[in-house]
Formats: C-alpha cells, sequence, structure tokens
DNA sequence: TGCGTCAAAAATATCGATATTCATTGACAA
DNA sequence: TTGTCAATGAATATCGATATTTTTGACGCA
C-alpha cells in the first residue's frame, strides 16, 4: 500500500515522510504562522492519505510548530517576537548549559567530530551551497553540545534550534548570513571548544545567538 | 459515534480521553517502563477504536513517556538511573531559572494564588487524600514558576516533573512522601517566594529536590 | 437594521477493513 | 548440529467511509 518509496534512501513510512515535508513547509513559511492546517489540503499536497496527515500533524505539536485547536483540527503555531525572544534566551541558557558539560567530558573523538562537522559547514558556506550549508550548520551546533551526555537537554536544544529556524525565514525570506563575520564566530567558537576553554566558548557561543538575535529583532518587530 | 462522555466533566474527544488514561497508567507504573504497548491490547483495555490509541501514543511521544520504535509500534519509555538522574538535574537547572524570573515579576495577584495552591497542597495532605494532593502538589509548583512569563520553559518544567512522577512510584509503589518534613519545605519555599527573596526560594527549592533526589536513588540504584 | 435561530455545508474525529511489515518457527541443506 | 530461508502468524500502518462537530449563511422576526 504505501509501501515507502525508499528511493534513494528517503523515509520509510508514510507519516515519517509527511512529517519532514511539513515540517520544512512550516519551518520556511510555506506553512504560514497561524495559518490553519486543514486535513484536506494537505492530504492532497502531500499525495497521501488522511491518517499520516494527522499522526505528523501530532508529531509537530510536540515540537512546537504546530497548535492544536481542541475539536477544531490545527494549525501553524503563531510567530510573535516574544516567542523569539523567549527561545533566543532559552537556547542560550541550555546551550550554556549543555556546551559545559560537552567541554567537561572532552575527549579526543568528541574533538575530532567538532572539527570535521565545522569543515563540512564552511565547506558549504565557500560553495554557497545554501541546503547543505543550513544542515551542517545545525550539525555543528548539535556537535558542541552533543557531548554533554544529556539527552534530554540536547532535544530540547534541538528543538529551539528548529523553531528559530522559522524566525530566520521570517525575518530575511531564507537568505540571512549576510556580511557579517558568521564564519570568525563560528571559529572562535570551535576553538575555544577545542581548547577546552568552557568559559571562552560559552561566551562566543553566546555572543554568537546574541548577535543574530539582534539582528533579527528589527525584521521580526513587525509580528 | 464517539461523541465524548461529558458525564461528570471529564474527556472531551476520544484521543484526549486516551490520553490521560494512558499517561496515568504509565505514570503509576501500571504500563511497566520498556514495556510494549500494542495497539489492539490497548485499544480493549480503554474500550476504543485504534486511532485514538494510535494519536494518543504519538502525544505520549512527546512527553518522552512513550517512544516510537521505527515500524514496530510503540513502547513505554525505558527508566534507568541515568535517565533519573538527568531530569532531576535539568529540574533544579530550569526550575530555578523560572522561579527567579516569576519572582522578578511579583505583583500581587501571583501571590494570591500561590497562598491558596499551597493551602490546598496543604489540606490534602492533612486529609491524607493522595490523589487530591498528588493533583495540588503540582499545581504548587506549577503556580511557583507560572508567573515566569516564558510558555516553553513552563511546558518544559511540567514534562520534567511529569517524568519524575514515574520514578516516585517506581522507588515507593506511589506512596512516598513519607515522614520527612516535606510539608516544612514546602512552606519555605512559599514564603520565601511570596517575600520576594529569590536565593532564598531557589535555594529551598533545589534543596527539596535534591533530597527528594536522594530518597529516590537508592531504591531506583537497581534500575 | 440587527439579532437569534436553524439548516446546509465543510471539516474533523473515529471506525472498520486491508495491505504491509515484522517476528517466529520449522524445514532443509551444508 | 547449525545456519539460512521460506512460510506462517502477529502487529502495524494506512486507507476509505461514516458519524459528529463546527462553521457558514440565509431567513424571519423584532
Amino acid at each position: 500500500m504505501n509501501v515507502m518509496q525508499n528511493a534513494e534512501g528517503k523515509e520509510s513510512s508514510a507519516t515519517r515522510s509527511a512529517y519532514v515535508s511539513l515540517r520544512e513547509m512550516i519551518l520556511t513559511g510555506k506553512l504560514a504562522a497561524g495559518e490553519k492546517l486543514k486535513i484536506e489540503q494537505l492530504r492532497t499536497m502531500l499525495d497521501t492519505g488522511a491518517s499520516p496527515v494527522r499522526e505528523a500533524l501530532s508529531l509537530l505539536t510536540s515540537d512546537m510548530l504546530v497548535e492544536r485547536l481542541d475539536q477544531r483540527g490545527f494549525r501553524a503555531a503563531p510567530a510573535n517576537l516574544a516567542n523569539f525572544q523567549e527561545i533566543l534566551g532559552l537556547r542560550c541558557a541550555l546551550e550554556d548549559m549543555a556546551l559545559r558539560k560537552s567541554i567537561a567530558r572532552a575527549d579526543s573523538e568528541w574533538e575530532e567530530q567538532l572539527v570535521l562537522v565545522h569543515h563540512r559547514m564552511k565547506r558549504a558556506s565557500d560553495q554557497n551551497d545554501i541546503p547543505t550549508f543550513e544542515a551542517a550548520h545545525k550539525a555543528f551546533h548539535m556537535a558542541l553540545l552533543s557531548n554533554a551526555d544529556s539527552p534530554i537537554l540536547i532535544r530540547y536544544c534541538g528543538q529551539l534550534y528548529d523553531l528559530n529556524i522559522r524566525y530566520r525565514y521570517l525575518a530575511a525570506a531564507g537568505t540571512d548570513y549576510r556580511k557579517r563575520d558568521v564564519g570568525a564566530e563560528h571559529d572562535e567558537i570551535l576553538d575555544a571548544a577545542v581548547r577546552g576553554d568552557a568559559d571562552k566558548a560559552s561566551g562566543a557561543l553566546i555572543n554568537h545567538y546574541r548577535l543574530t538575535g539582534e539582528y533579527l529583532t528589527v525584521p521580526l518587530s513587525e509580528l
């Protein structure tokens, strides 16, 4: 029936496929914040049944990207400045915590992984390969935290990272990262982390977020 | 069809009803940690259809009370000491943050709410009304944080609170809160919060958790 | 003109049935 | 004896259809 088109190595179940697609559409704004999400509409969009769509929406509810309205279906989570700033503040607090734990447990394997992921991100940036960069950027930030040995904390950080993506798209139609030396900021974080300097690394990371936050706050202030 | 048995003011949709029931069963251990959750089994248990059960399990996945296994259904989230300790540590960190924010924005309305909720908890405790106490206890702790004006943070704290409940049941078959003066600890937190003494309140709160943590760690160490 | 009521239309939530996938067992071959 | 593989038996994931709300809009009445 659904079988799963395991073509190039994509998704396995219809539900997961719908989840990934819907998530992408919400993050990039193809499904606007606050928009009503009608099952039938999405069903035809994704060319799948109602059950996978419903279940995918349920899953997105966990990610705070979709809201469930009592008996009246779903809608994309609303976006507003207060929400953006809460996300920013929590990211600073939680990632600071996670990064420090990661560094406290540093080992050579983790450091190597960091360098590798950073390199991939830089390469994608140099080549202006935006989609690859997007993925690599998340991978870099999550790799920084990955050694914290705290799955719930990592989960929360990942959720907040994703929530923030949407605001980047809202603020700049997808192409943010303009000329402000983001690369140098990443380098600084990486260096400090590899050196095991938790204060420096955390400071650089938080500064990175605060700067991004300031960039985004202006265009978002009309929300 | 499902209509919703709005009898005494219970649940409205079959999904929500299933969600509440399953959540209760997992928290109290009626569905054991790590146990495979078969749709058919739960369907008959709850006397409802497969769709609401599936959807409820999806929702519980967000709460980290249920895990989804690739194509092989669901199981109750495993429990182990590391998980318990992570929850404990995160609770201390996140509730500290939330409580301080709450106190920083204190107003008389919030203070009154605190006193009220605390009173209800105490009354339930005096009357040995365990179920009411359980609910009131959560209400008290969430009320402490409720003024933080940070919905995501509150959400996380609530999730962690619930995750912890399960370990209380695992450790003591439901009846914890033995003679250690939990009431006095709560009083201390309340007093400091109402006085606006953030350091004292946060310290008392964290101490409350650490003490509980120590109580539970021993019986849980076999996990 | 404004408002409340009620019926029609749309959308959701749920059920029952079916196709698929996973797990198990037993036979067969090495 | 042991390992592989096919057939069988669960269990899941998904579909299509139906019952239940919710929403819309028209109508009548004040």
